[in-house]
DNA sequence: AGCAAACCATAACAGCGTTATGTATAGTAT
DNA sequence: ATACTATACATAACGCTGTTATGGTTTGCT
């Protein structure tokens, strides 16, 4: 016999439900167990077994969830005719989306990385490769630069900052050093100093 | 009454006993748990809670150690007349140090900072800041140079490639990484190129 | 309409960290 | 030496966790 208040959905919509409460558990610091997650959503602990074969699958949703909404973040900017200032904004738009969802941002790189993971992080690094490309494409880098090189080195200052602020012991303000270790990578990589600087001030703020 | 083969510890014996123990079972990737921490010890489940107030007490515990093993890593290597090589080499031994205890890595970083956490990274911190302040006195960085701020970005340089390596979705090559981005930092600092070049790569070989 | 598969509520299970209880030990004051 | 007190900790129980087993309900296909 099943409760009255019970909820009959489809598959994905629970789905969803159950990944949008376990995000919204996370910002609010509530302890996410199985039983926590399901409580008031109407349906059963066994839901997360049926849609992620546990609370390990329920986790790595959460994370590829994480990651596609970083995803929307960046798509959400458009590219100027500066590709350092877009550069420095995609780094901003990353160090502002993990310090928006701290917990969300150390669930992602928490856990032990598998393939699906993999091609999560994969997609957020790849439109670093684009900004690489096509600010070598305007001679803004020397032509001998790898563009997967620069855009991952521009990744470890971001993660670096993102997980010694939001997770770890240094202050918020630290999130400001992207600015002159962004720059000093651009310049490294070939872009003319002052003109580097200007761009990436514009594309941080 | 107390078993036969009781085991009868002063206090700081018994504290070194089960850190060290959980330094080794995360070494071996063994799952840690009160019971499965002292089985085998004759050490009953309660000493944790005398010793670390529980096990957040214990991650504490070898938390701290970490840090401590690190610091005694960095202290090994005596300074040379370099100070730009010797920042590279706190840089190689800092990411050696992540890759070979993979796990404590983890560890060290992936809780709510407490003051005591703070206090622990400050200490390894340090070392950078006296490395910078070395290498402005031999004029090799700009004189408004701000040691602790060009240390602290080093360290997201180490901590953000040691953080994706051991614990993330980039490969162990990617360490390598750490060559380029230091060079470009302390370039930026106001260290002459070619010459940097020289003491990067010779710190971190 | 009948059948097979998916769905999932309920309940039981082993393991977890923690707390409670009582006894043995160590140290100190008498 | 004796009595007292605080510490150390073995044992057991408690409430929680993720997981598995079972069986009834619902759905979709034939």
């Amino acid at each position: 016999m099943y409760s009255i208040a019970m909820v009959r959905l489809k598959d994905p919509a629970v789905r969803s439900l159950l990944i949008e409460r376990a995000a919204q558990m996370l910002r609010a610091r509530e302890p996410i167990s199985l039983r926590s997650l399901v409580d008031g959503t109407g349906v059963s602990t066994m839901a997360v077994y049926t849609y992620f074969d546990g609370i390990d699958g329920l986790w790595k949703a959460v994370r590829q969830e994480g990651f596609t909404r970083l995803s929307a973040v960046l798509d959400r900017l458009t590219p100027t005719t500066d590709p350092v200032r877009d550069l420095a904004a995609l780094g901003s738009a990353y160090v502002a989306n993990a310090e928006a969802n701290p917990d969300l941002y150390r669930v992602m790189f928490d856990a032990a990385v598998d393939l699906e993971d993999l091609a999560a992080a994969d997609a957020t690094l790849h439109r670093l490769v684009e900004a690489v490309e096509r600010a070598k494409t305007d001679g803004r880098f020397a032509d001998d630069t790898e563009p997967l090189d620069l855009a991952t080195q521009s990744w470890v200052i971001g993660h670096g900052l993102a997980s010694l602020t939001v997770a770890g012991p240094l202050p918020r303000e630290a999130l400001g050093y992207a600015v002159p270790m962004l720059t000093a990578l651009f310049i490294s990589a070939g872009d003319e100093p002052a003109r580097c600087r200007r761009s990436v001030a514009r594309g941080w703020g």
